[in-house]
DNA sequence: TCTTCATCAAAGATGCTATCTATTCGTGTC
DNA sequence: GACACGAATAGATAGCATCTTTGATGAAGA
């Protein structure tokens, strides 16, 4: 409407001055590197960009900056703006977890963070058991009680949510910010099991107890039990995934 | 000196033209907001960065833009650009926990770092042991025994940096991509834990056979021993850090 | 009359565009 | 092998658009 000026109508981006063209781009692509759709070594020009996206410079320079700060793309003069190899790449960046996770290389990204929390659940539940909070231990008895009764009504959907709110729990409380860091993806990876049906259809009652005994642990500060209990929980997912 | 143009200079940055501007003005302000001096909730402006740094508009634009993306600061018009809470950085961007190395928080970073490599490290030689390429282990093999001798020695630098190839091959050939990202971490923690006279002077003979016993489980694809005896020397580290 | 609430306008900041100069570095030519 | 050309990013500047906070104004009610 108000928007004057607007020359060269070559192509106009129908969402008027587009608002959030940067997100926009970033996103795009972003998505198009993650998939694979470009490869490392393709390379791309700011001009292109502007081309393609119907976007400033301007624009076009802070997206590239953006992804170069995740080692996607490096830009060198007179060369443009290259893609990465993915050995290089941010993978903990948890925008390009998320590209990864919605690309066709889903189950890659999905197994890396499977493994992930193989590795770090058991420290985290030591560490909860050593540093949370009274109302952190708690809570996590409470959550693991939940567990149990969702659980053997089997209502999938209510587990499924206590479920991450047990994990994601004791990653926020175990006093290690990387761990913390995590939450996300870990919240993904339970989300993207129990939709693939990769989780058996009742929860095995040695799970429900597994999860209570973490809980008891962190509650009554035995960092070598949560940590042992917590294999436990795992060595089920170990299993299913062919790493055991 | 050509440096031709630079009108009304009324703050001449010393550095001339300052190629690599860009870089200069990331990495002050990502070490200000990693040192805690820019305090969560402190509000800065393009326009002030313009100034305090002598930059362009466009520059302090794509700097922002890059610490956003690290989710150390937001930006909101009508407020500026603020300063995040720590628990949202990302806190896995290789750029953020070398700033936090550097700085006087350094501590925190160290055994966020040791508590995760203590995590990782198990299910990474187990890793190993099922995925790596033949050359991998040979050479995890030799590295083992170049440990020994080094450290039998007592040359204590180059044990360092034997030690420290073995555990970057270790991440690098187990298959896991996320793990492999924390290559240089590990190497970070490790140079620190000898700086900081954490290891012993002469590393302990259990030390060493547990390295050998790694390499020879993963040149086995023996999955279990190679986790079981990655924990082995982890144990030590543990006890170092009180985690035990 | 005083207080409270809703409405509206101005200001201050970023979002984005457009355009310019400087610098670098690969490539082709001599 | 040296050198000139050109393509591309790096950086600077100016200006309009847009959003959102803040404060002022005015009306309704106690």
């Amino acid at each position: 409407m108000s928007t004057a000026t607007i020359q060269d109508g070559d192509e106009v981006h129908d969402g008027g001055p587009s608002p959030a063209a940067q997100g926009r781009v970033i996103e795009a692509v972003g998505v198009a590197i993650a998939s694979g759709e470009l490869v490392p070594g393709t390379r791309l020009t700011l001009e292109g960009l502007q081309h393609e996206y119907g976007i400033s410079r301007t624009v076009a320079r802070d997206t590239m900056k953006v992804l170069e700060s995740m080692n996607l793309v490096y830009s060198r003069r007179r060369v443009g703006i290259v893609v990465q190899e993915p050995s290089l790449w941010n993978v903990f960046d948890p925008n390009l977890v998320r590209w990864r996770l919605a690309s066709d290389r889903r189950d890659l990204q999905y197994s890396s963070l499977t493994e992930l929390r193989i590795a770090v659940e058991p420290i985290a539940a030591a560490g909860a058991a050593r540093r949370a909070s009274a109302a952190e231990r708690a809570q996590l008895v409470s959550l693991a009680a939940d567990l149990r009764r969702l659980g053997e009504a089997g209502d999938l959907q209510a587990f499924l949510a206590a479920d991450i709110a047990f994990h994601q729990l004791l990653l926020r409380s175990c006093g290690n910010e990387m761990f913390r860091a995590l939450e996300g993806m870990i919240a993904e990876v339970l989300t993207s099991r129990t939709r693939q049906g990769l989780m058996p259809f009742k929860p095995r009652s040695e799970a429900l107890q597994a999860h209570e005994a973490v809980a008891t642990a962190v509650a009554g500060g035995d960092t070598a039990e949560a940590e042992r209990a917590m294999h436990h929980i795992l060595d089920e997912v170990r299993e299913a995934m062919g790493l055991r």
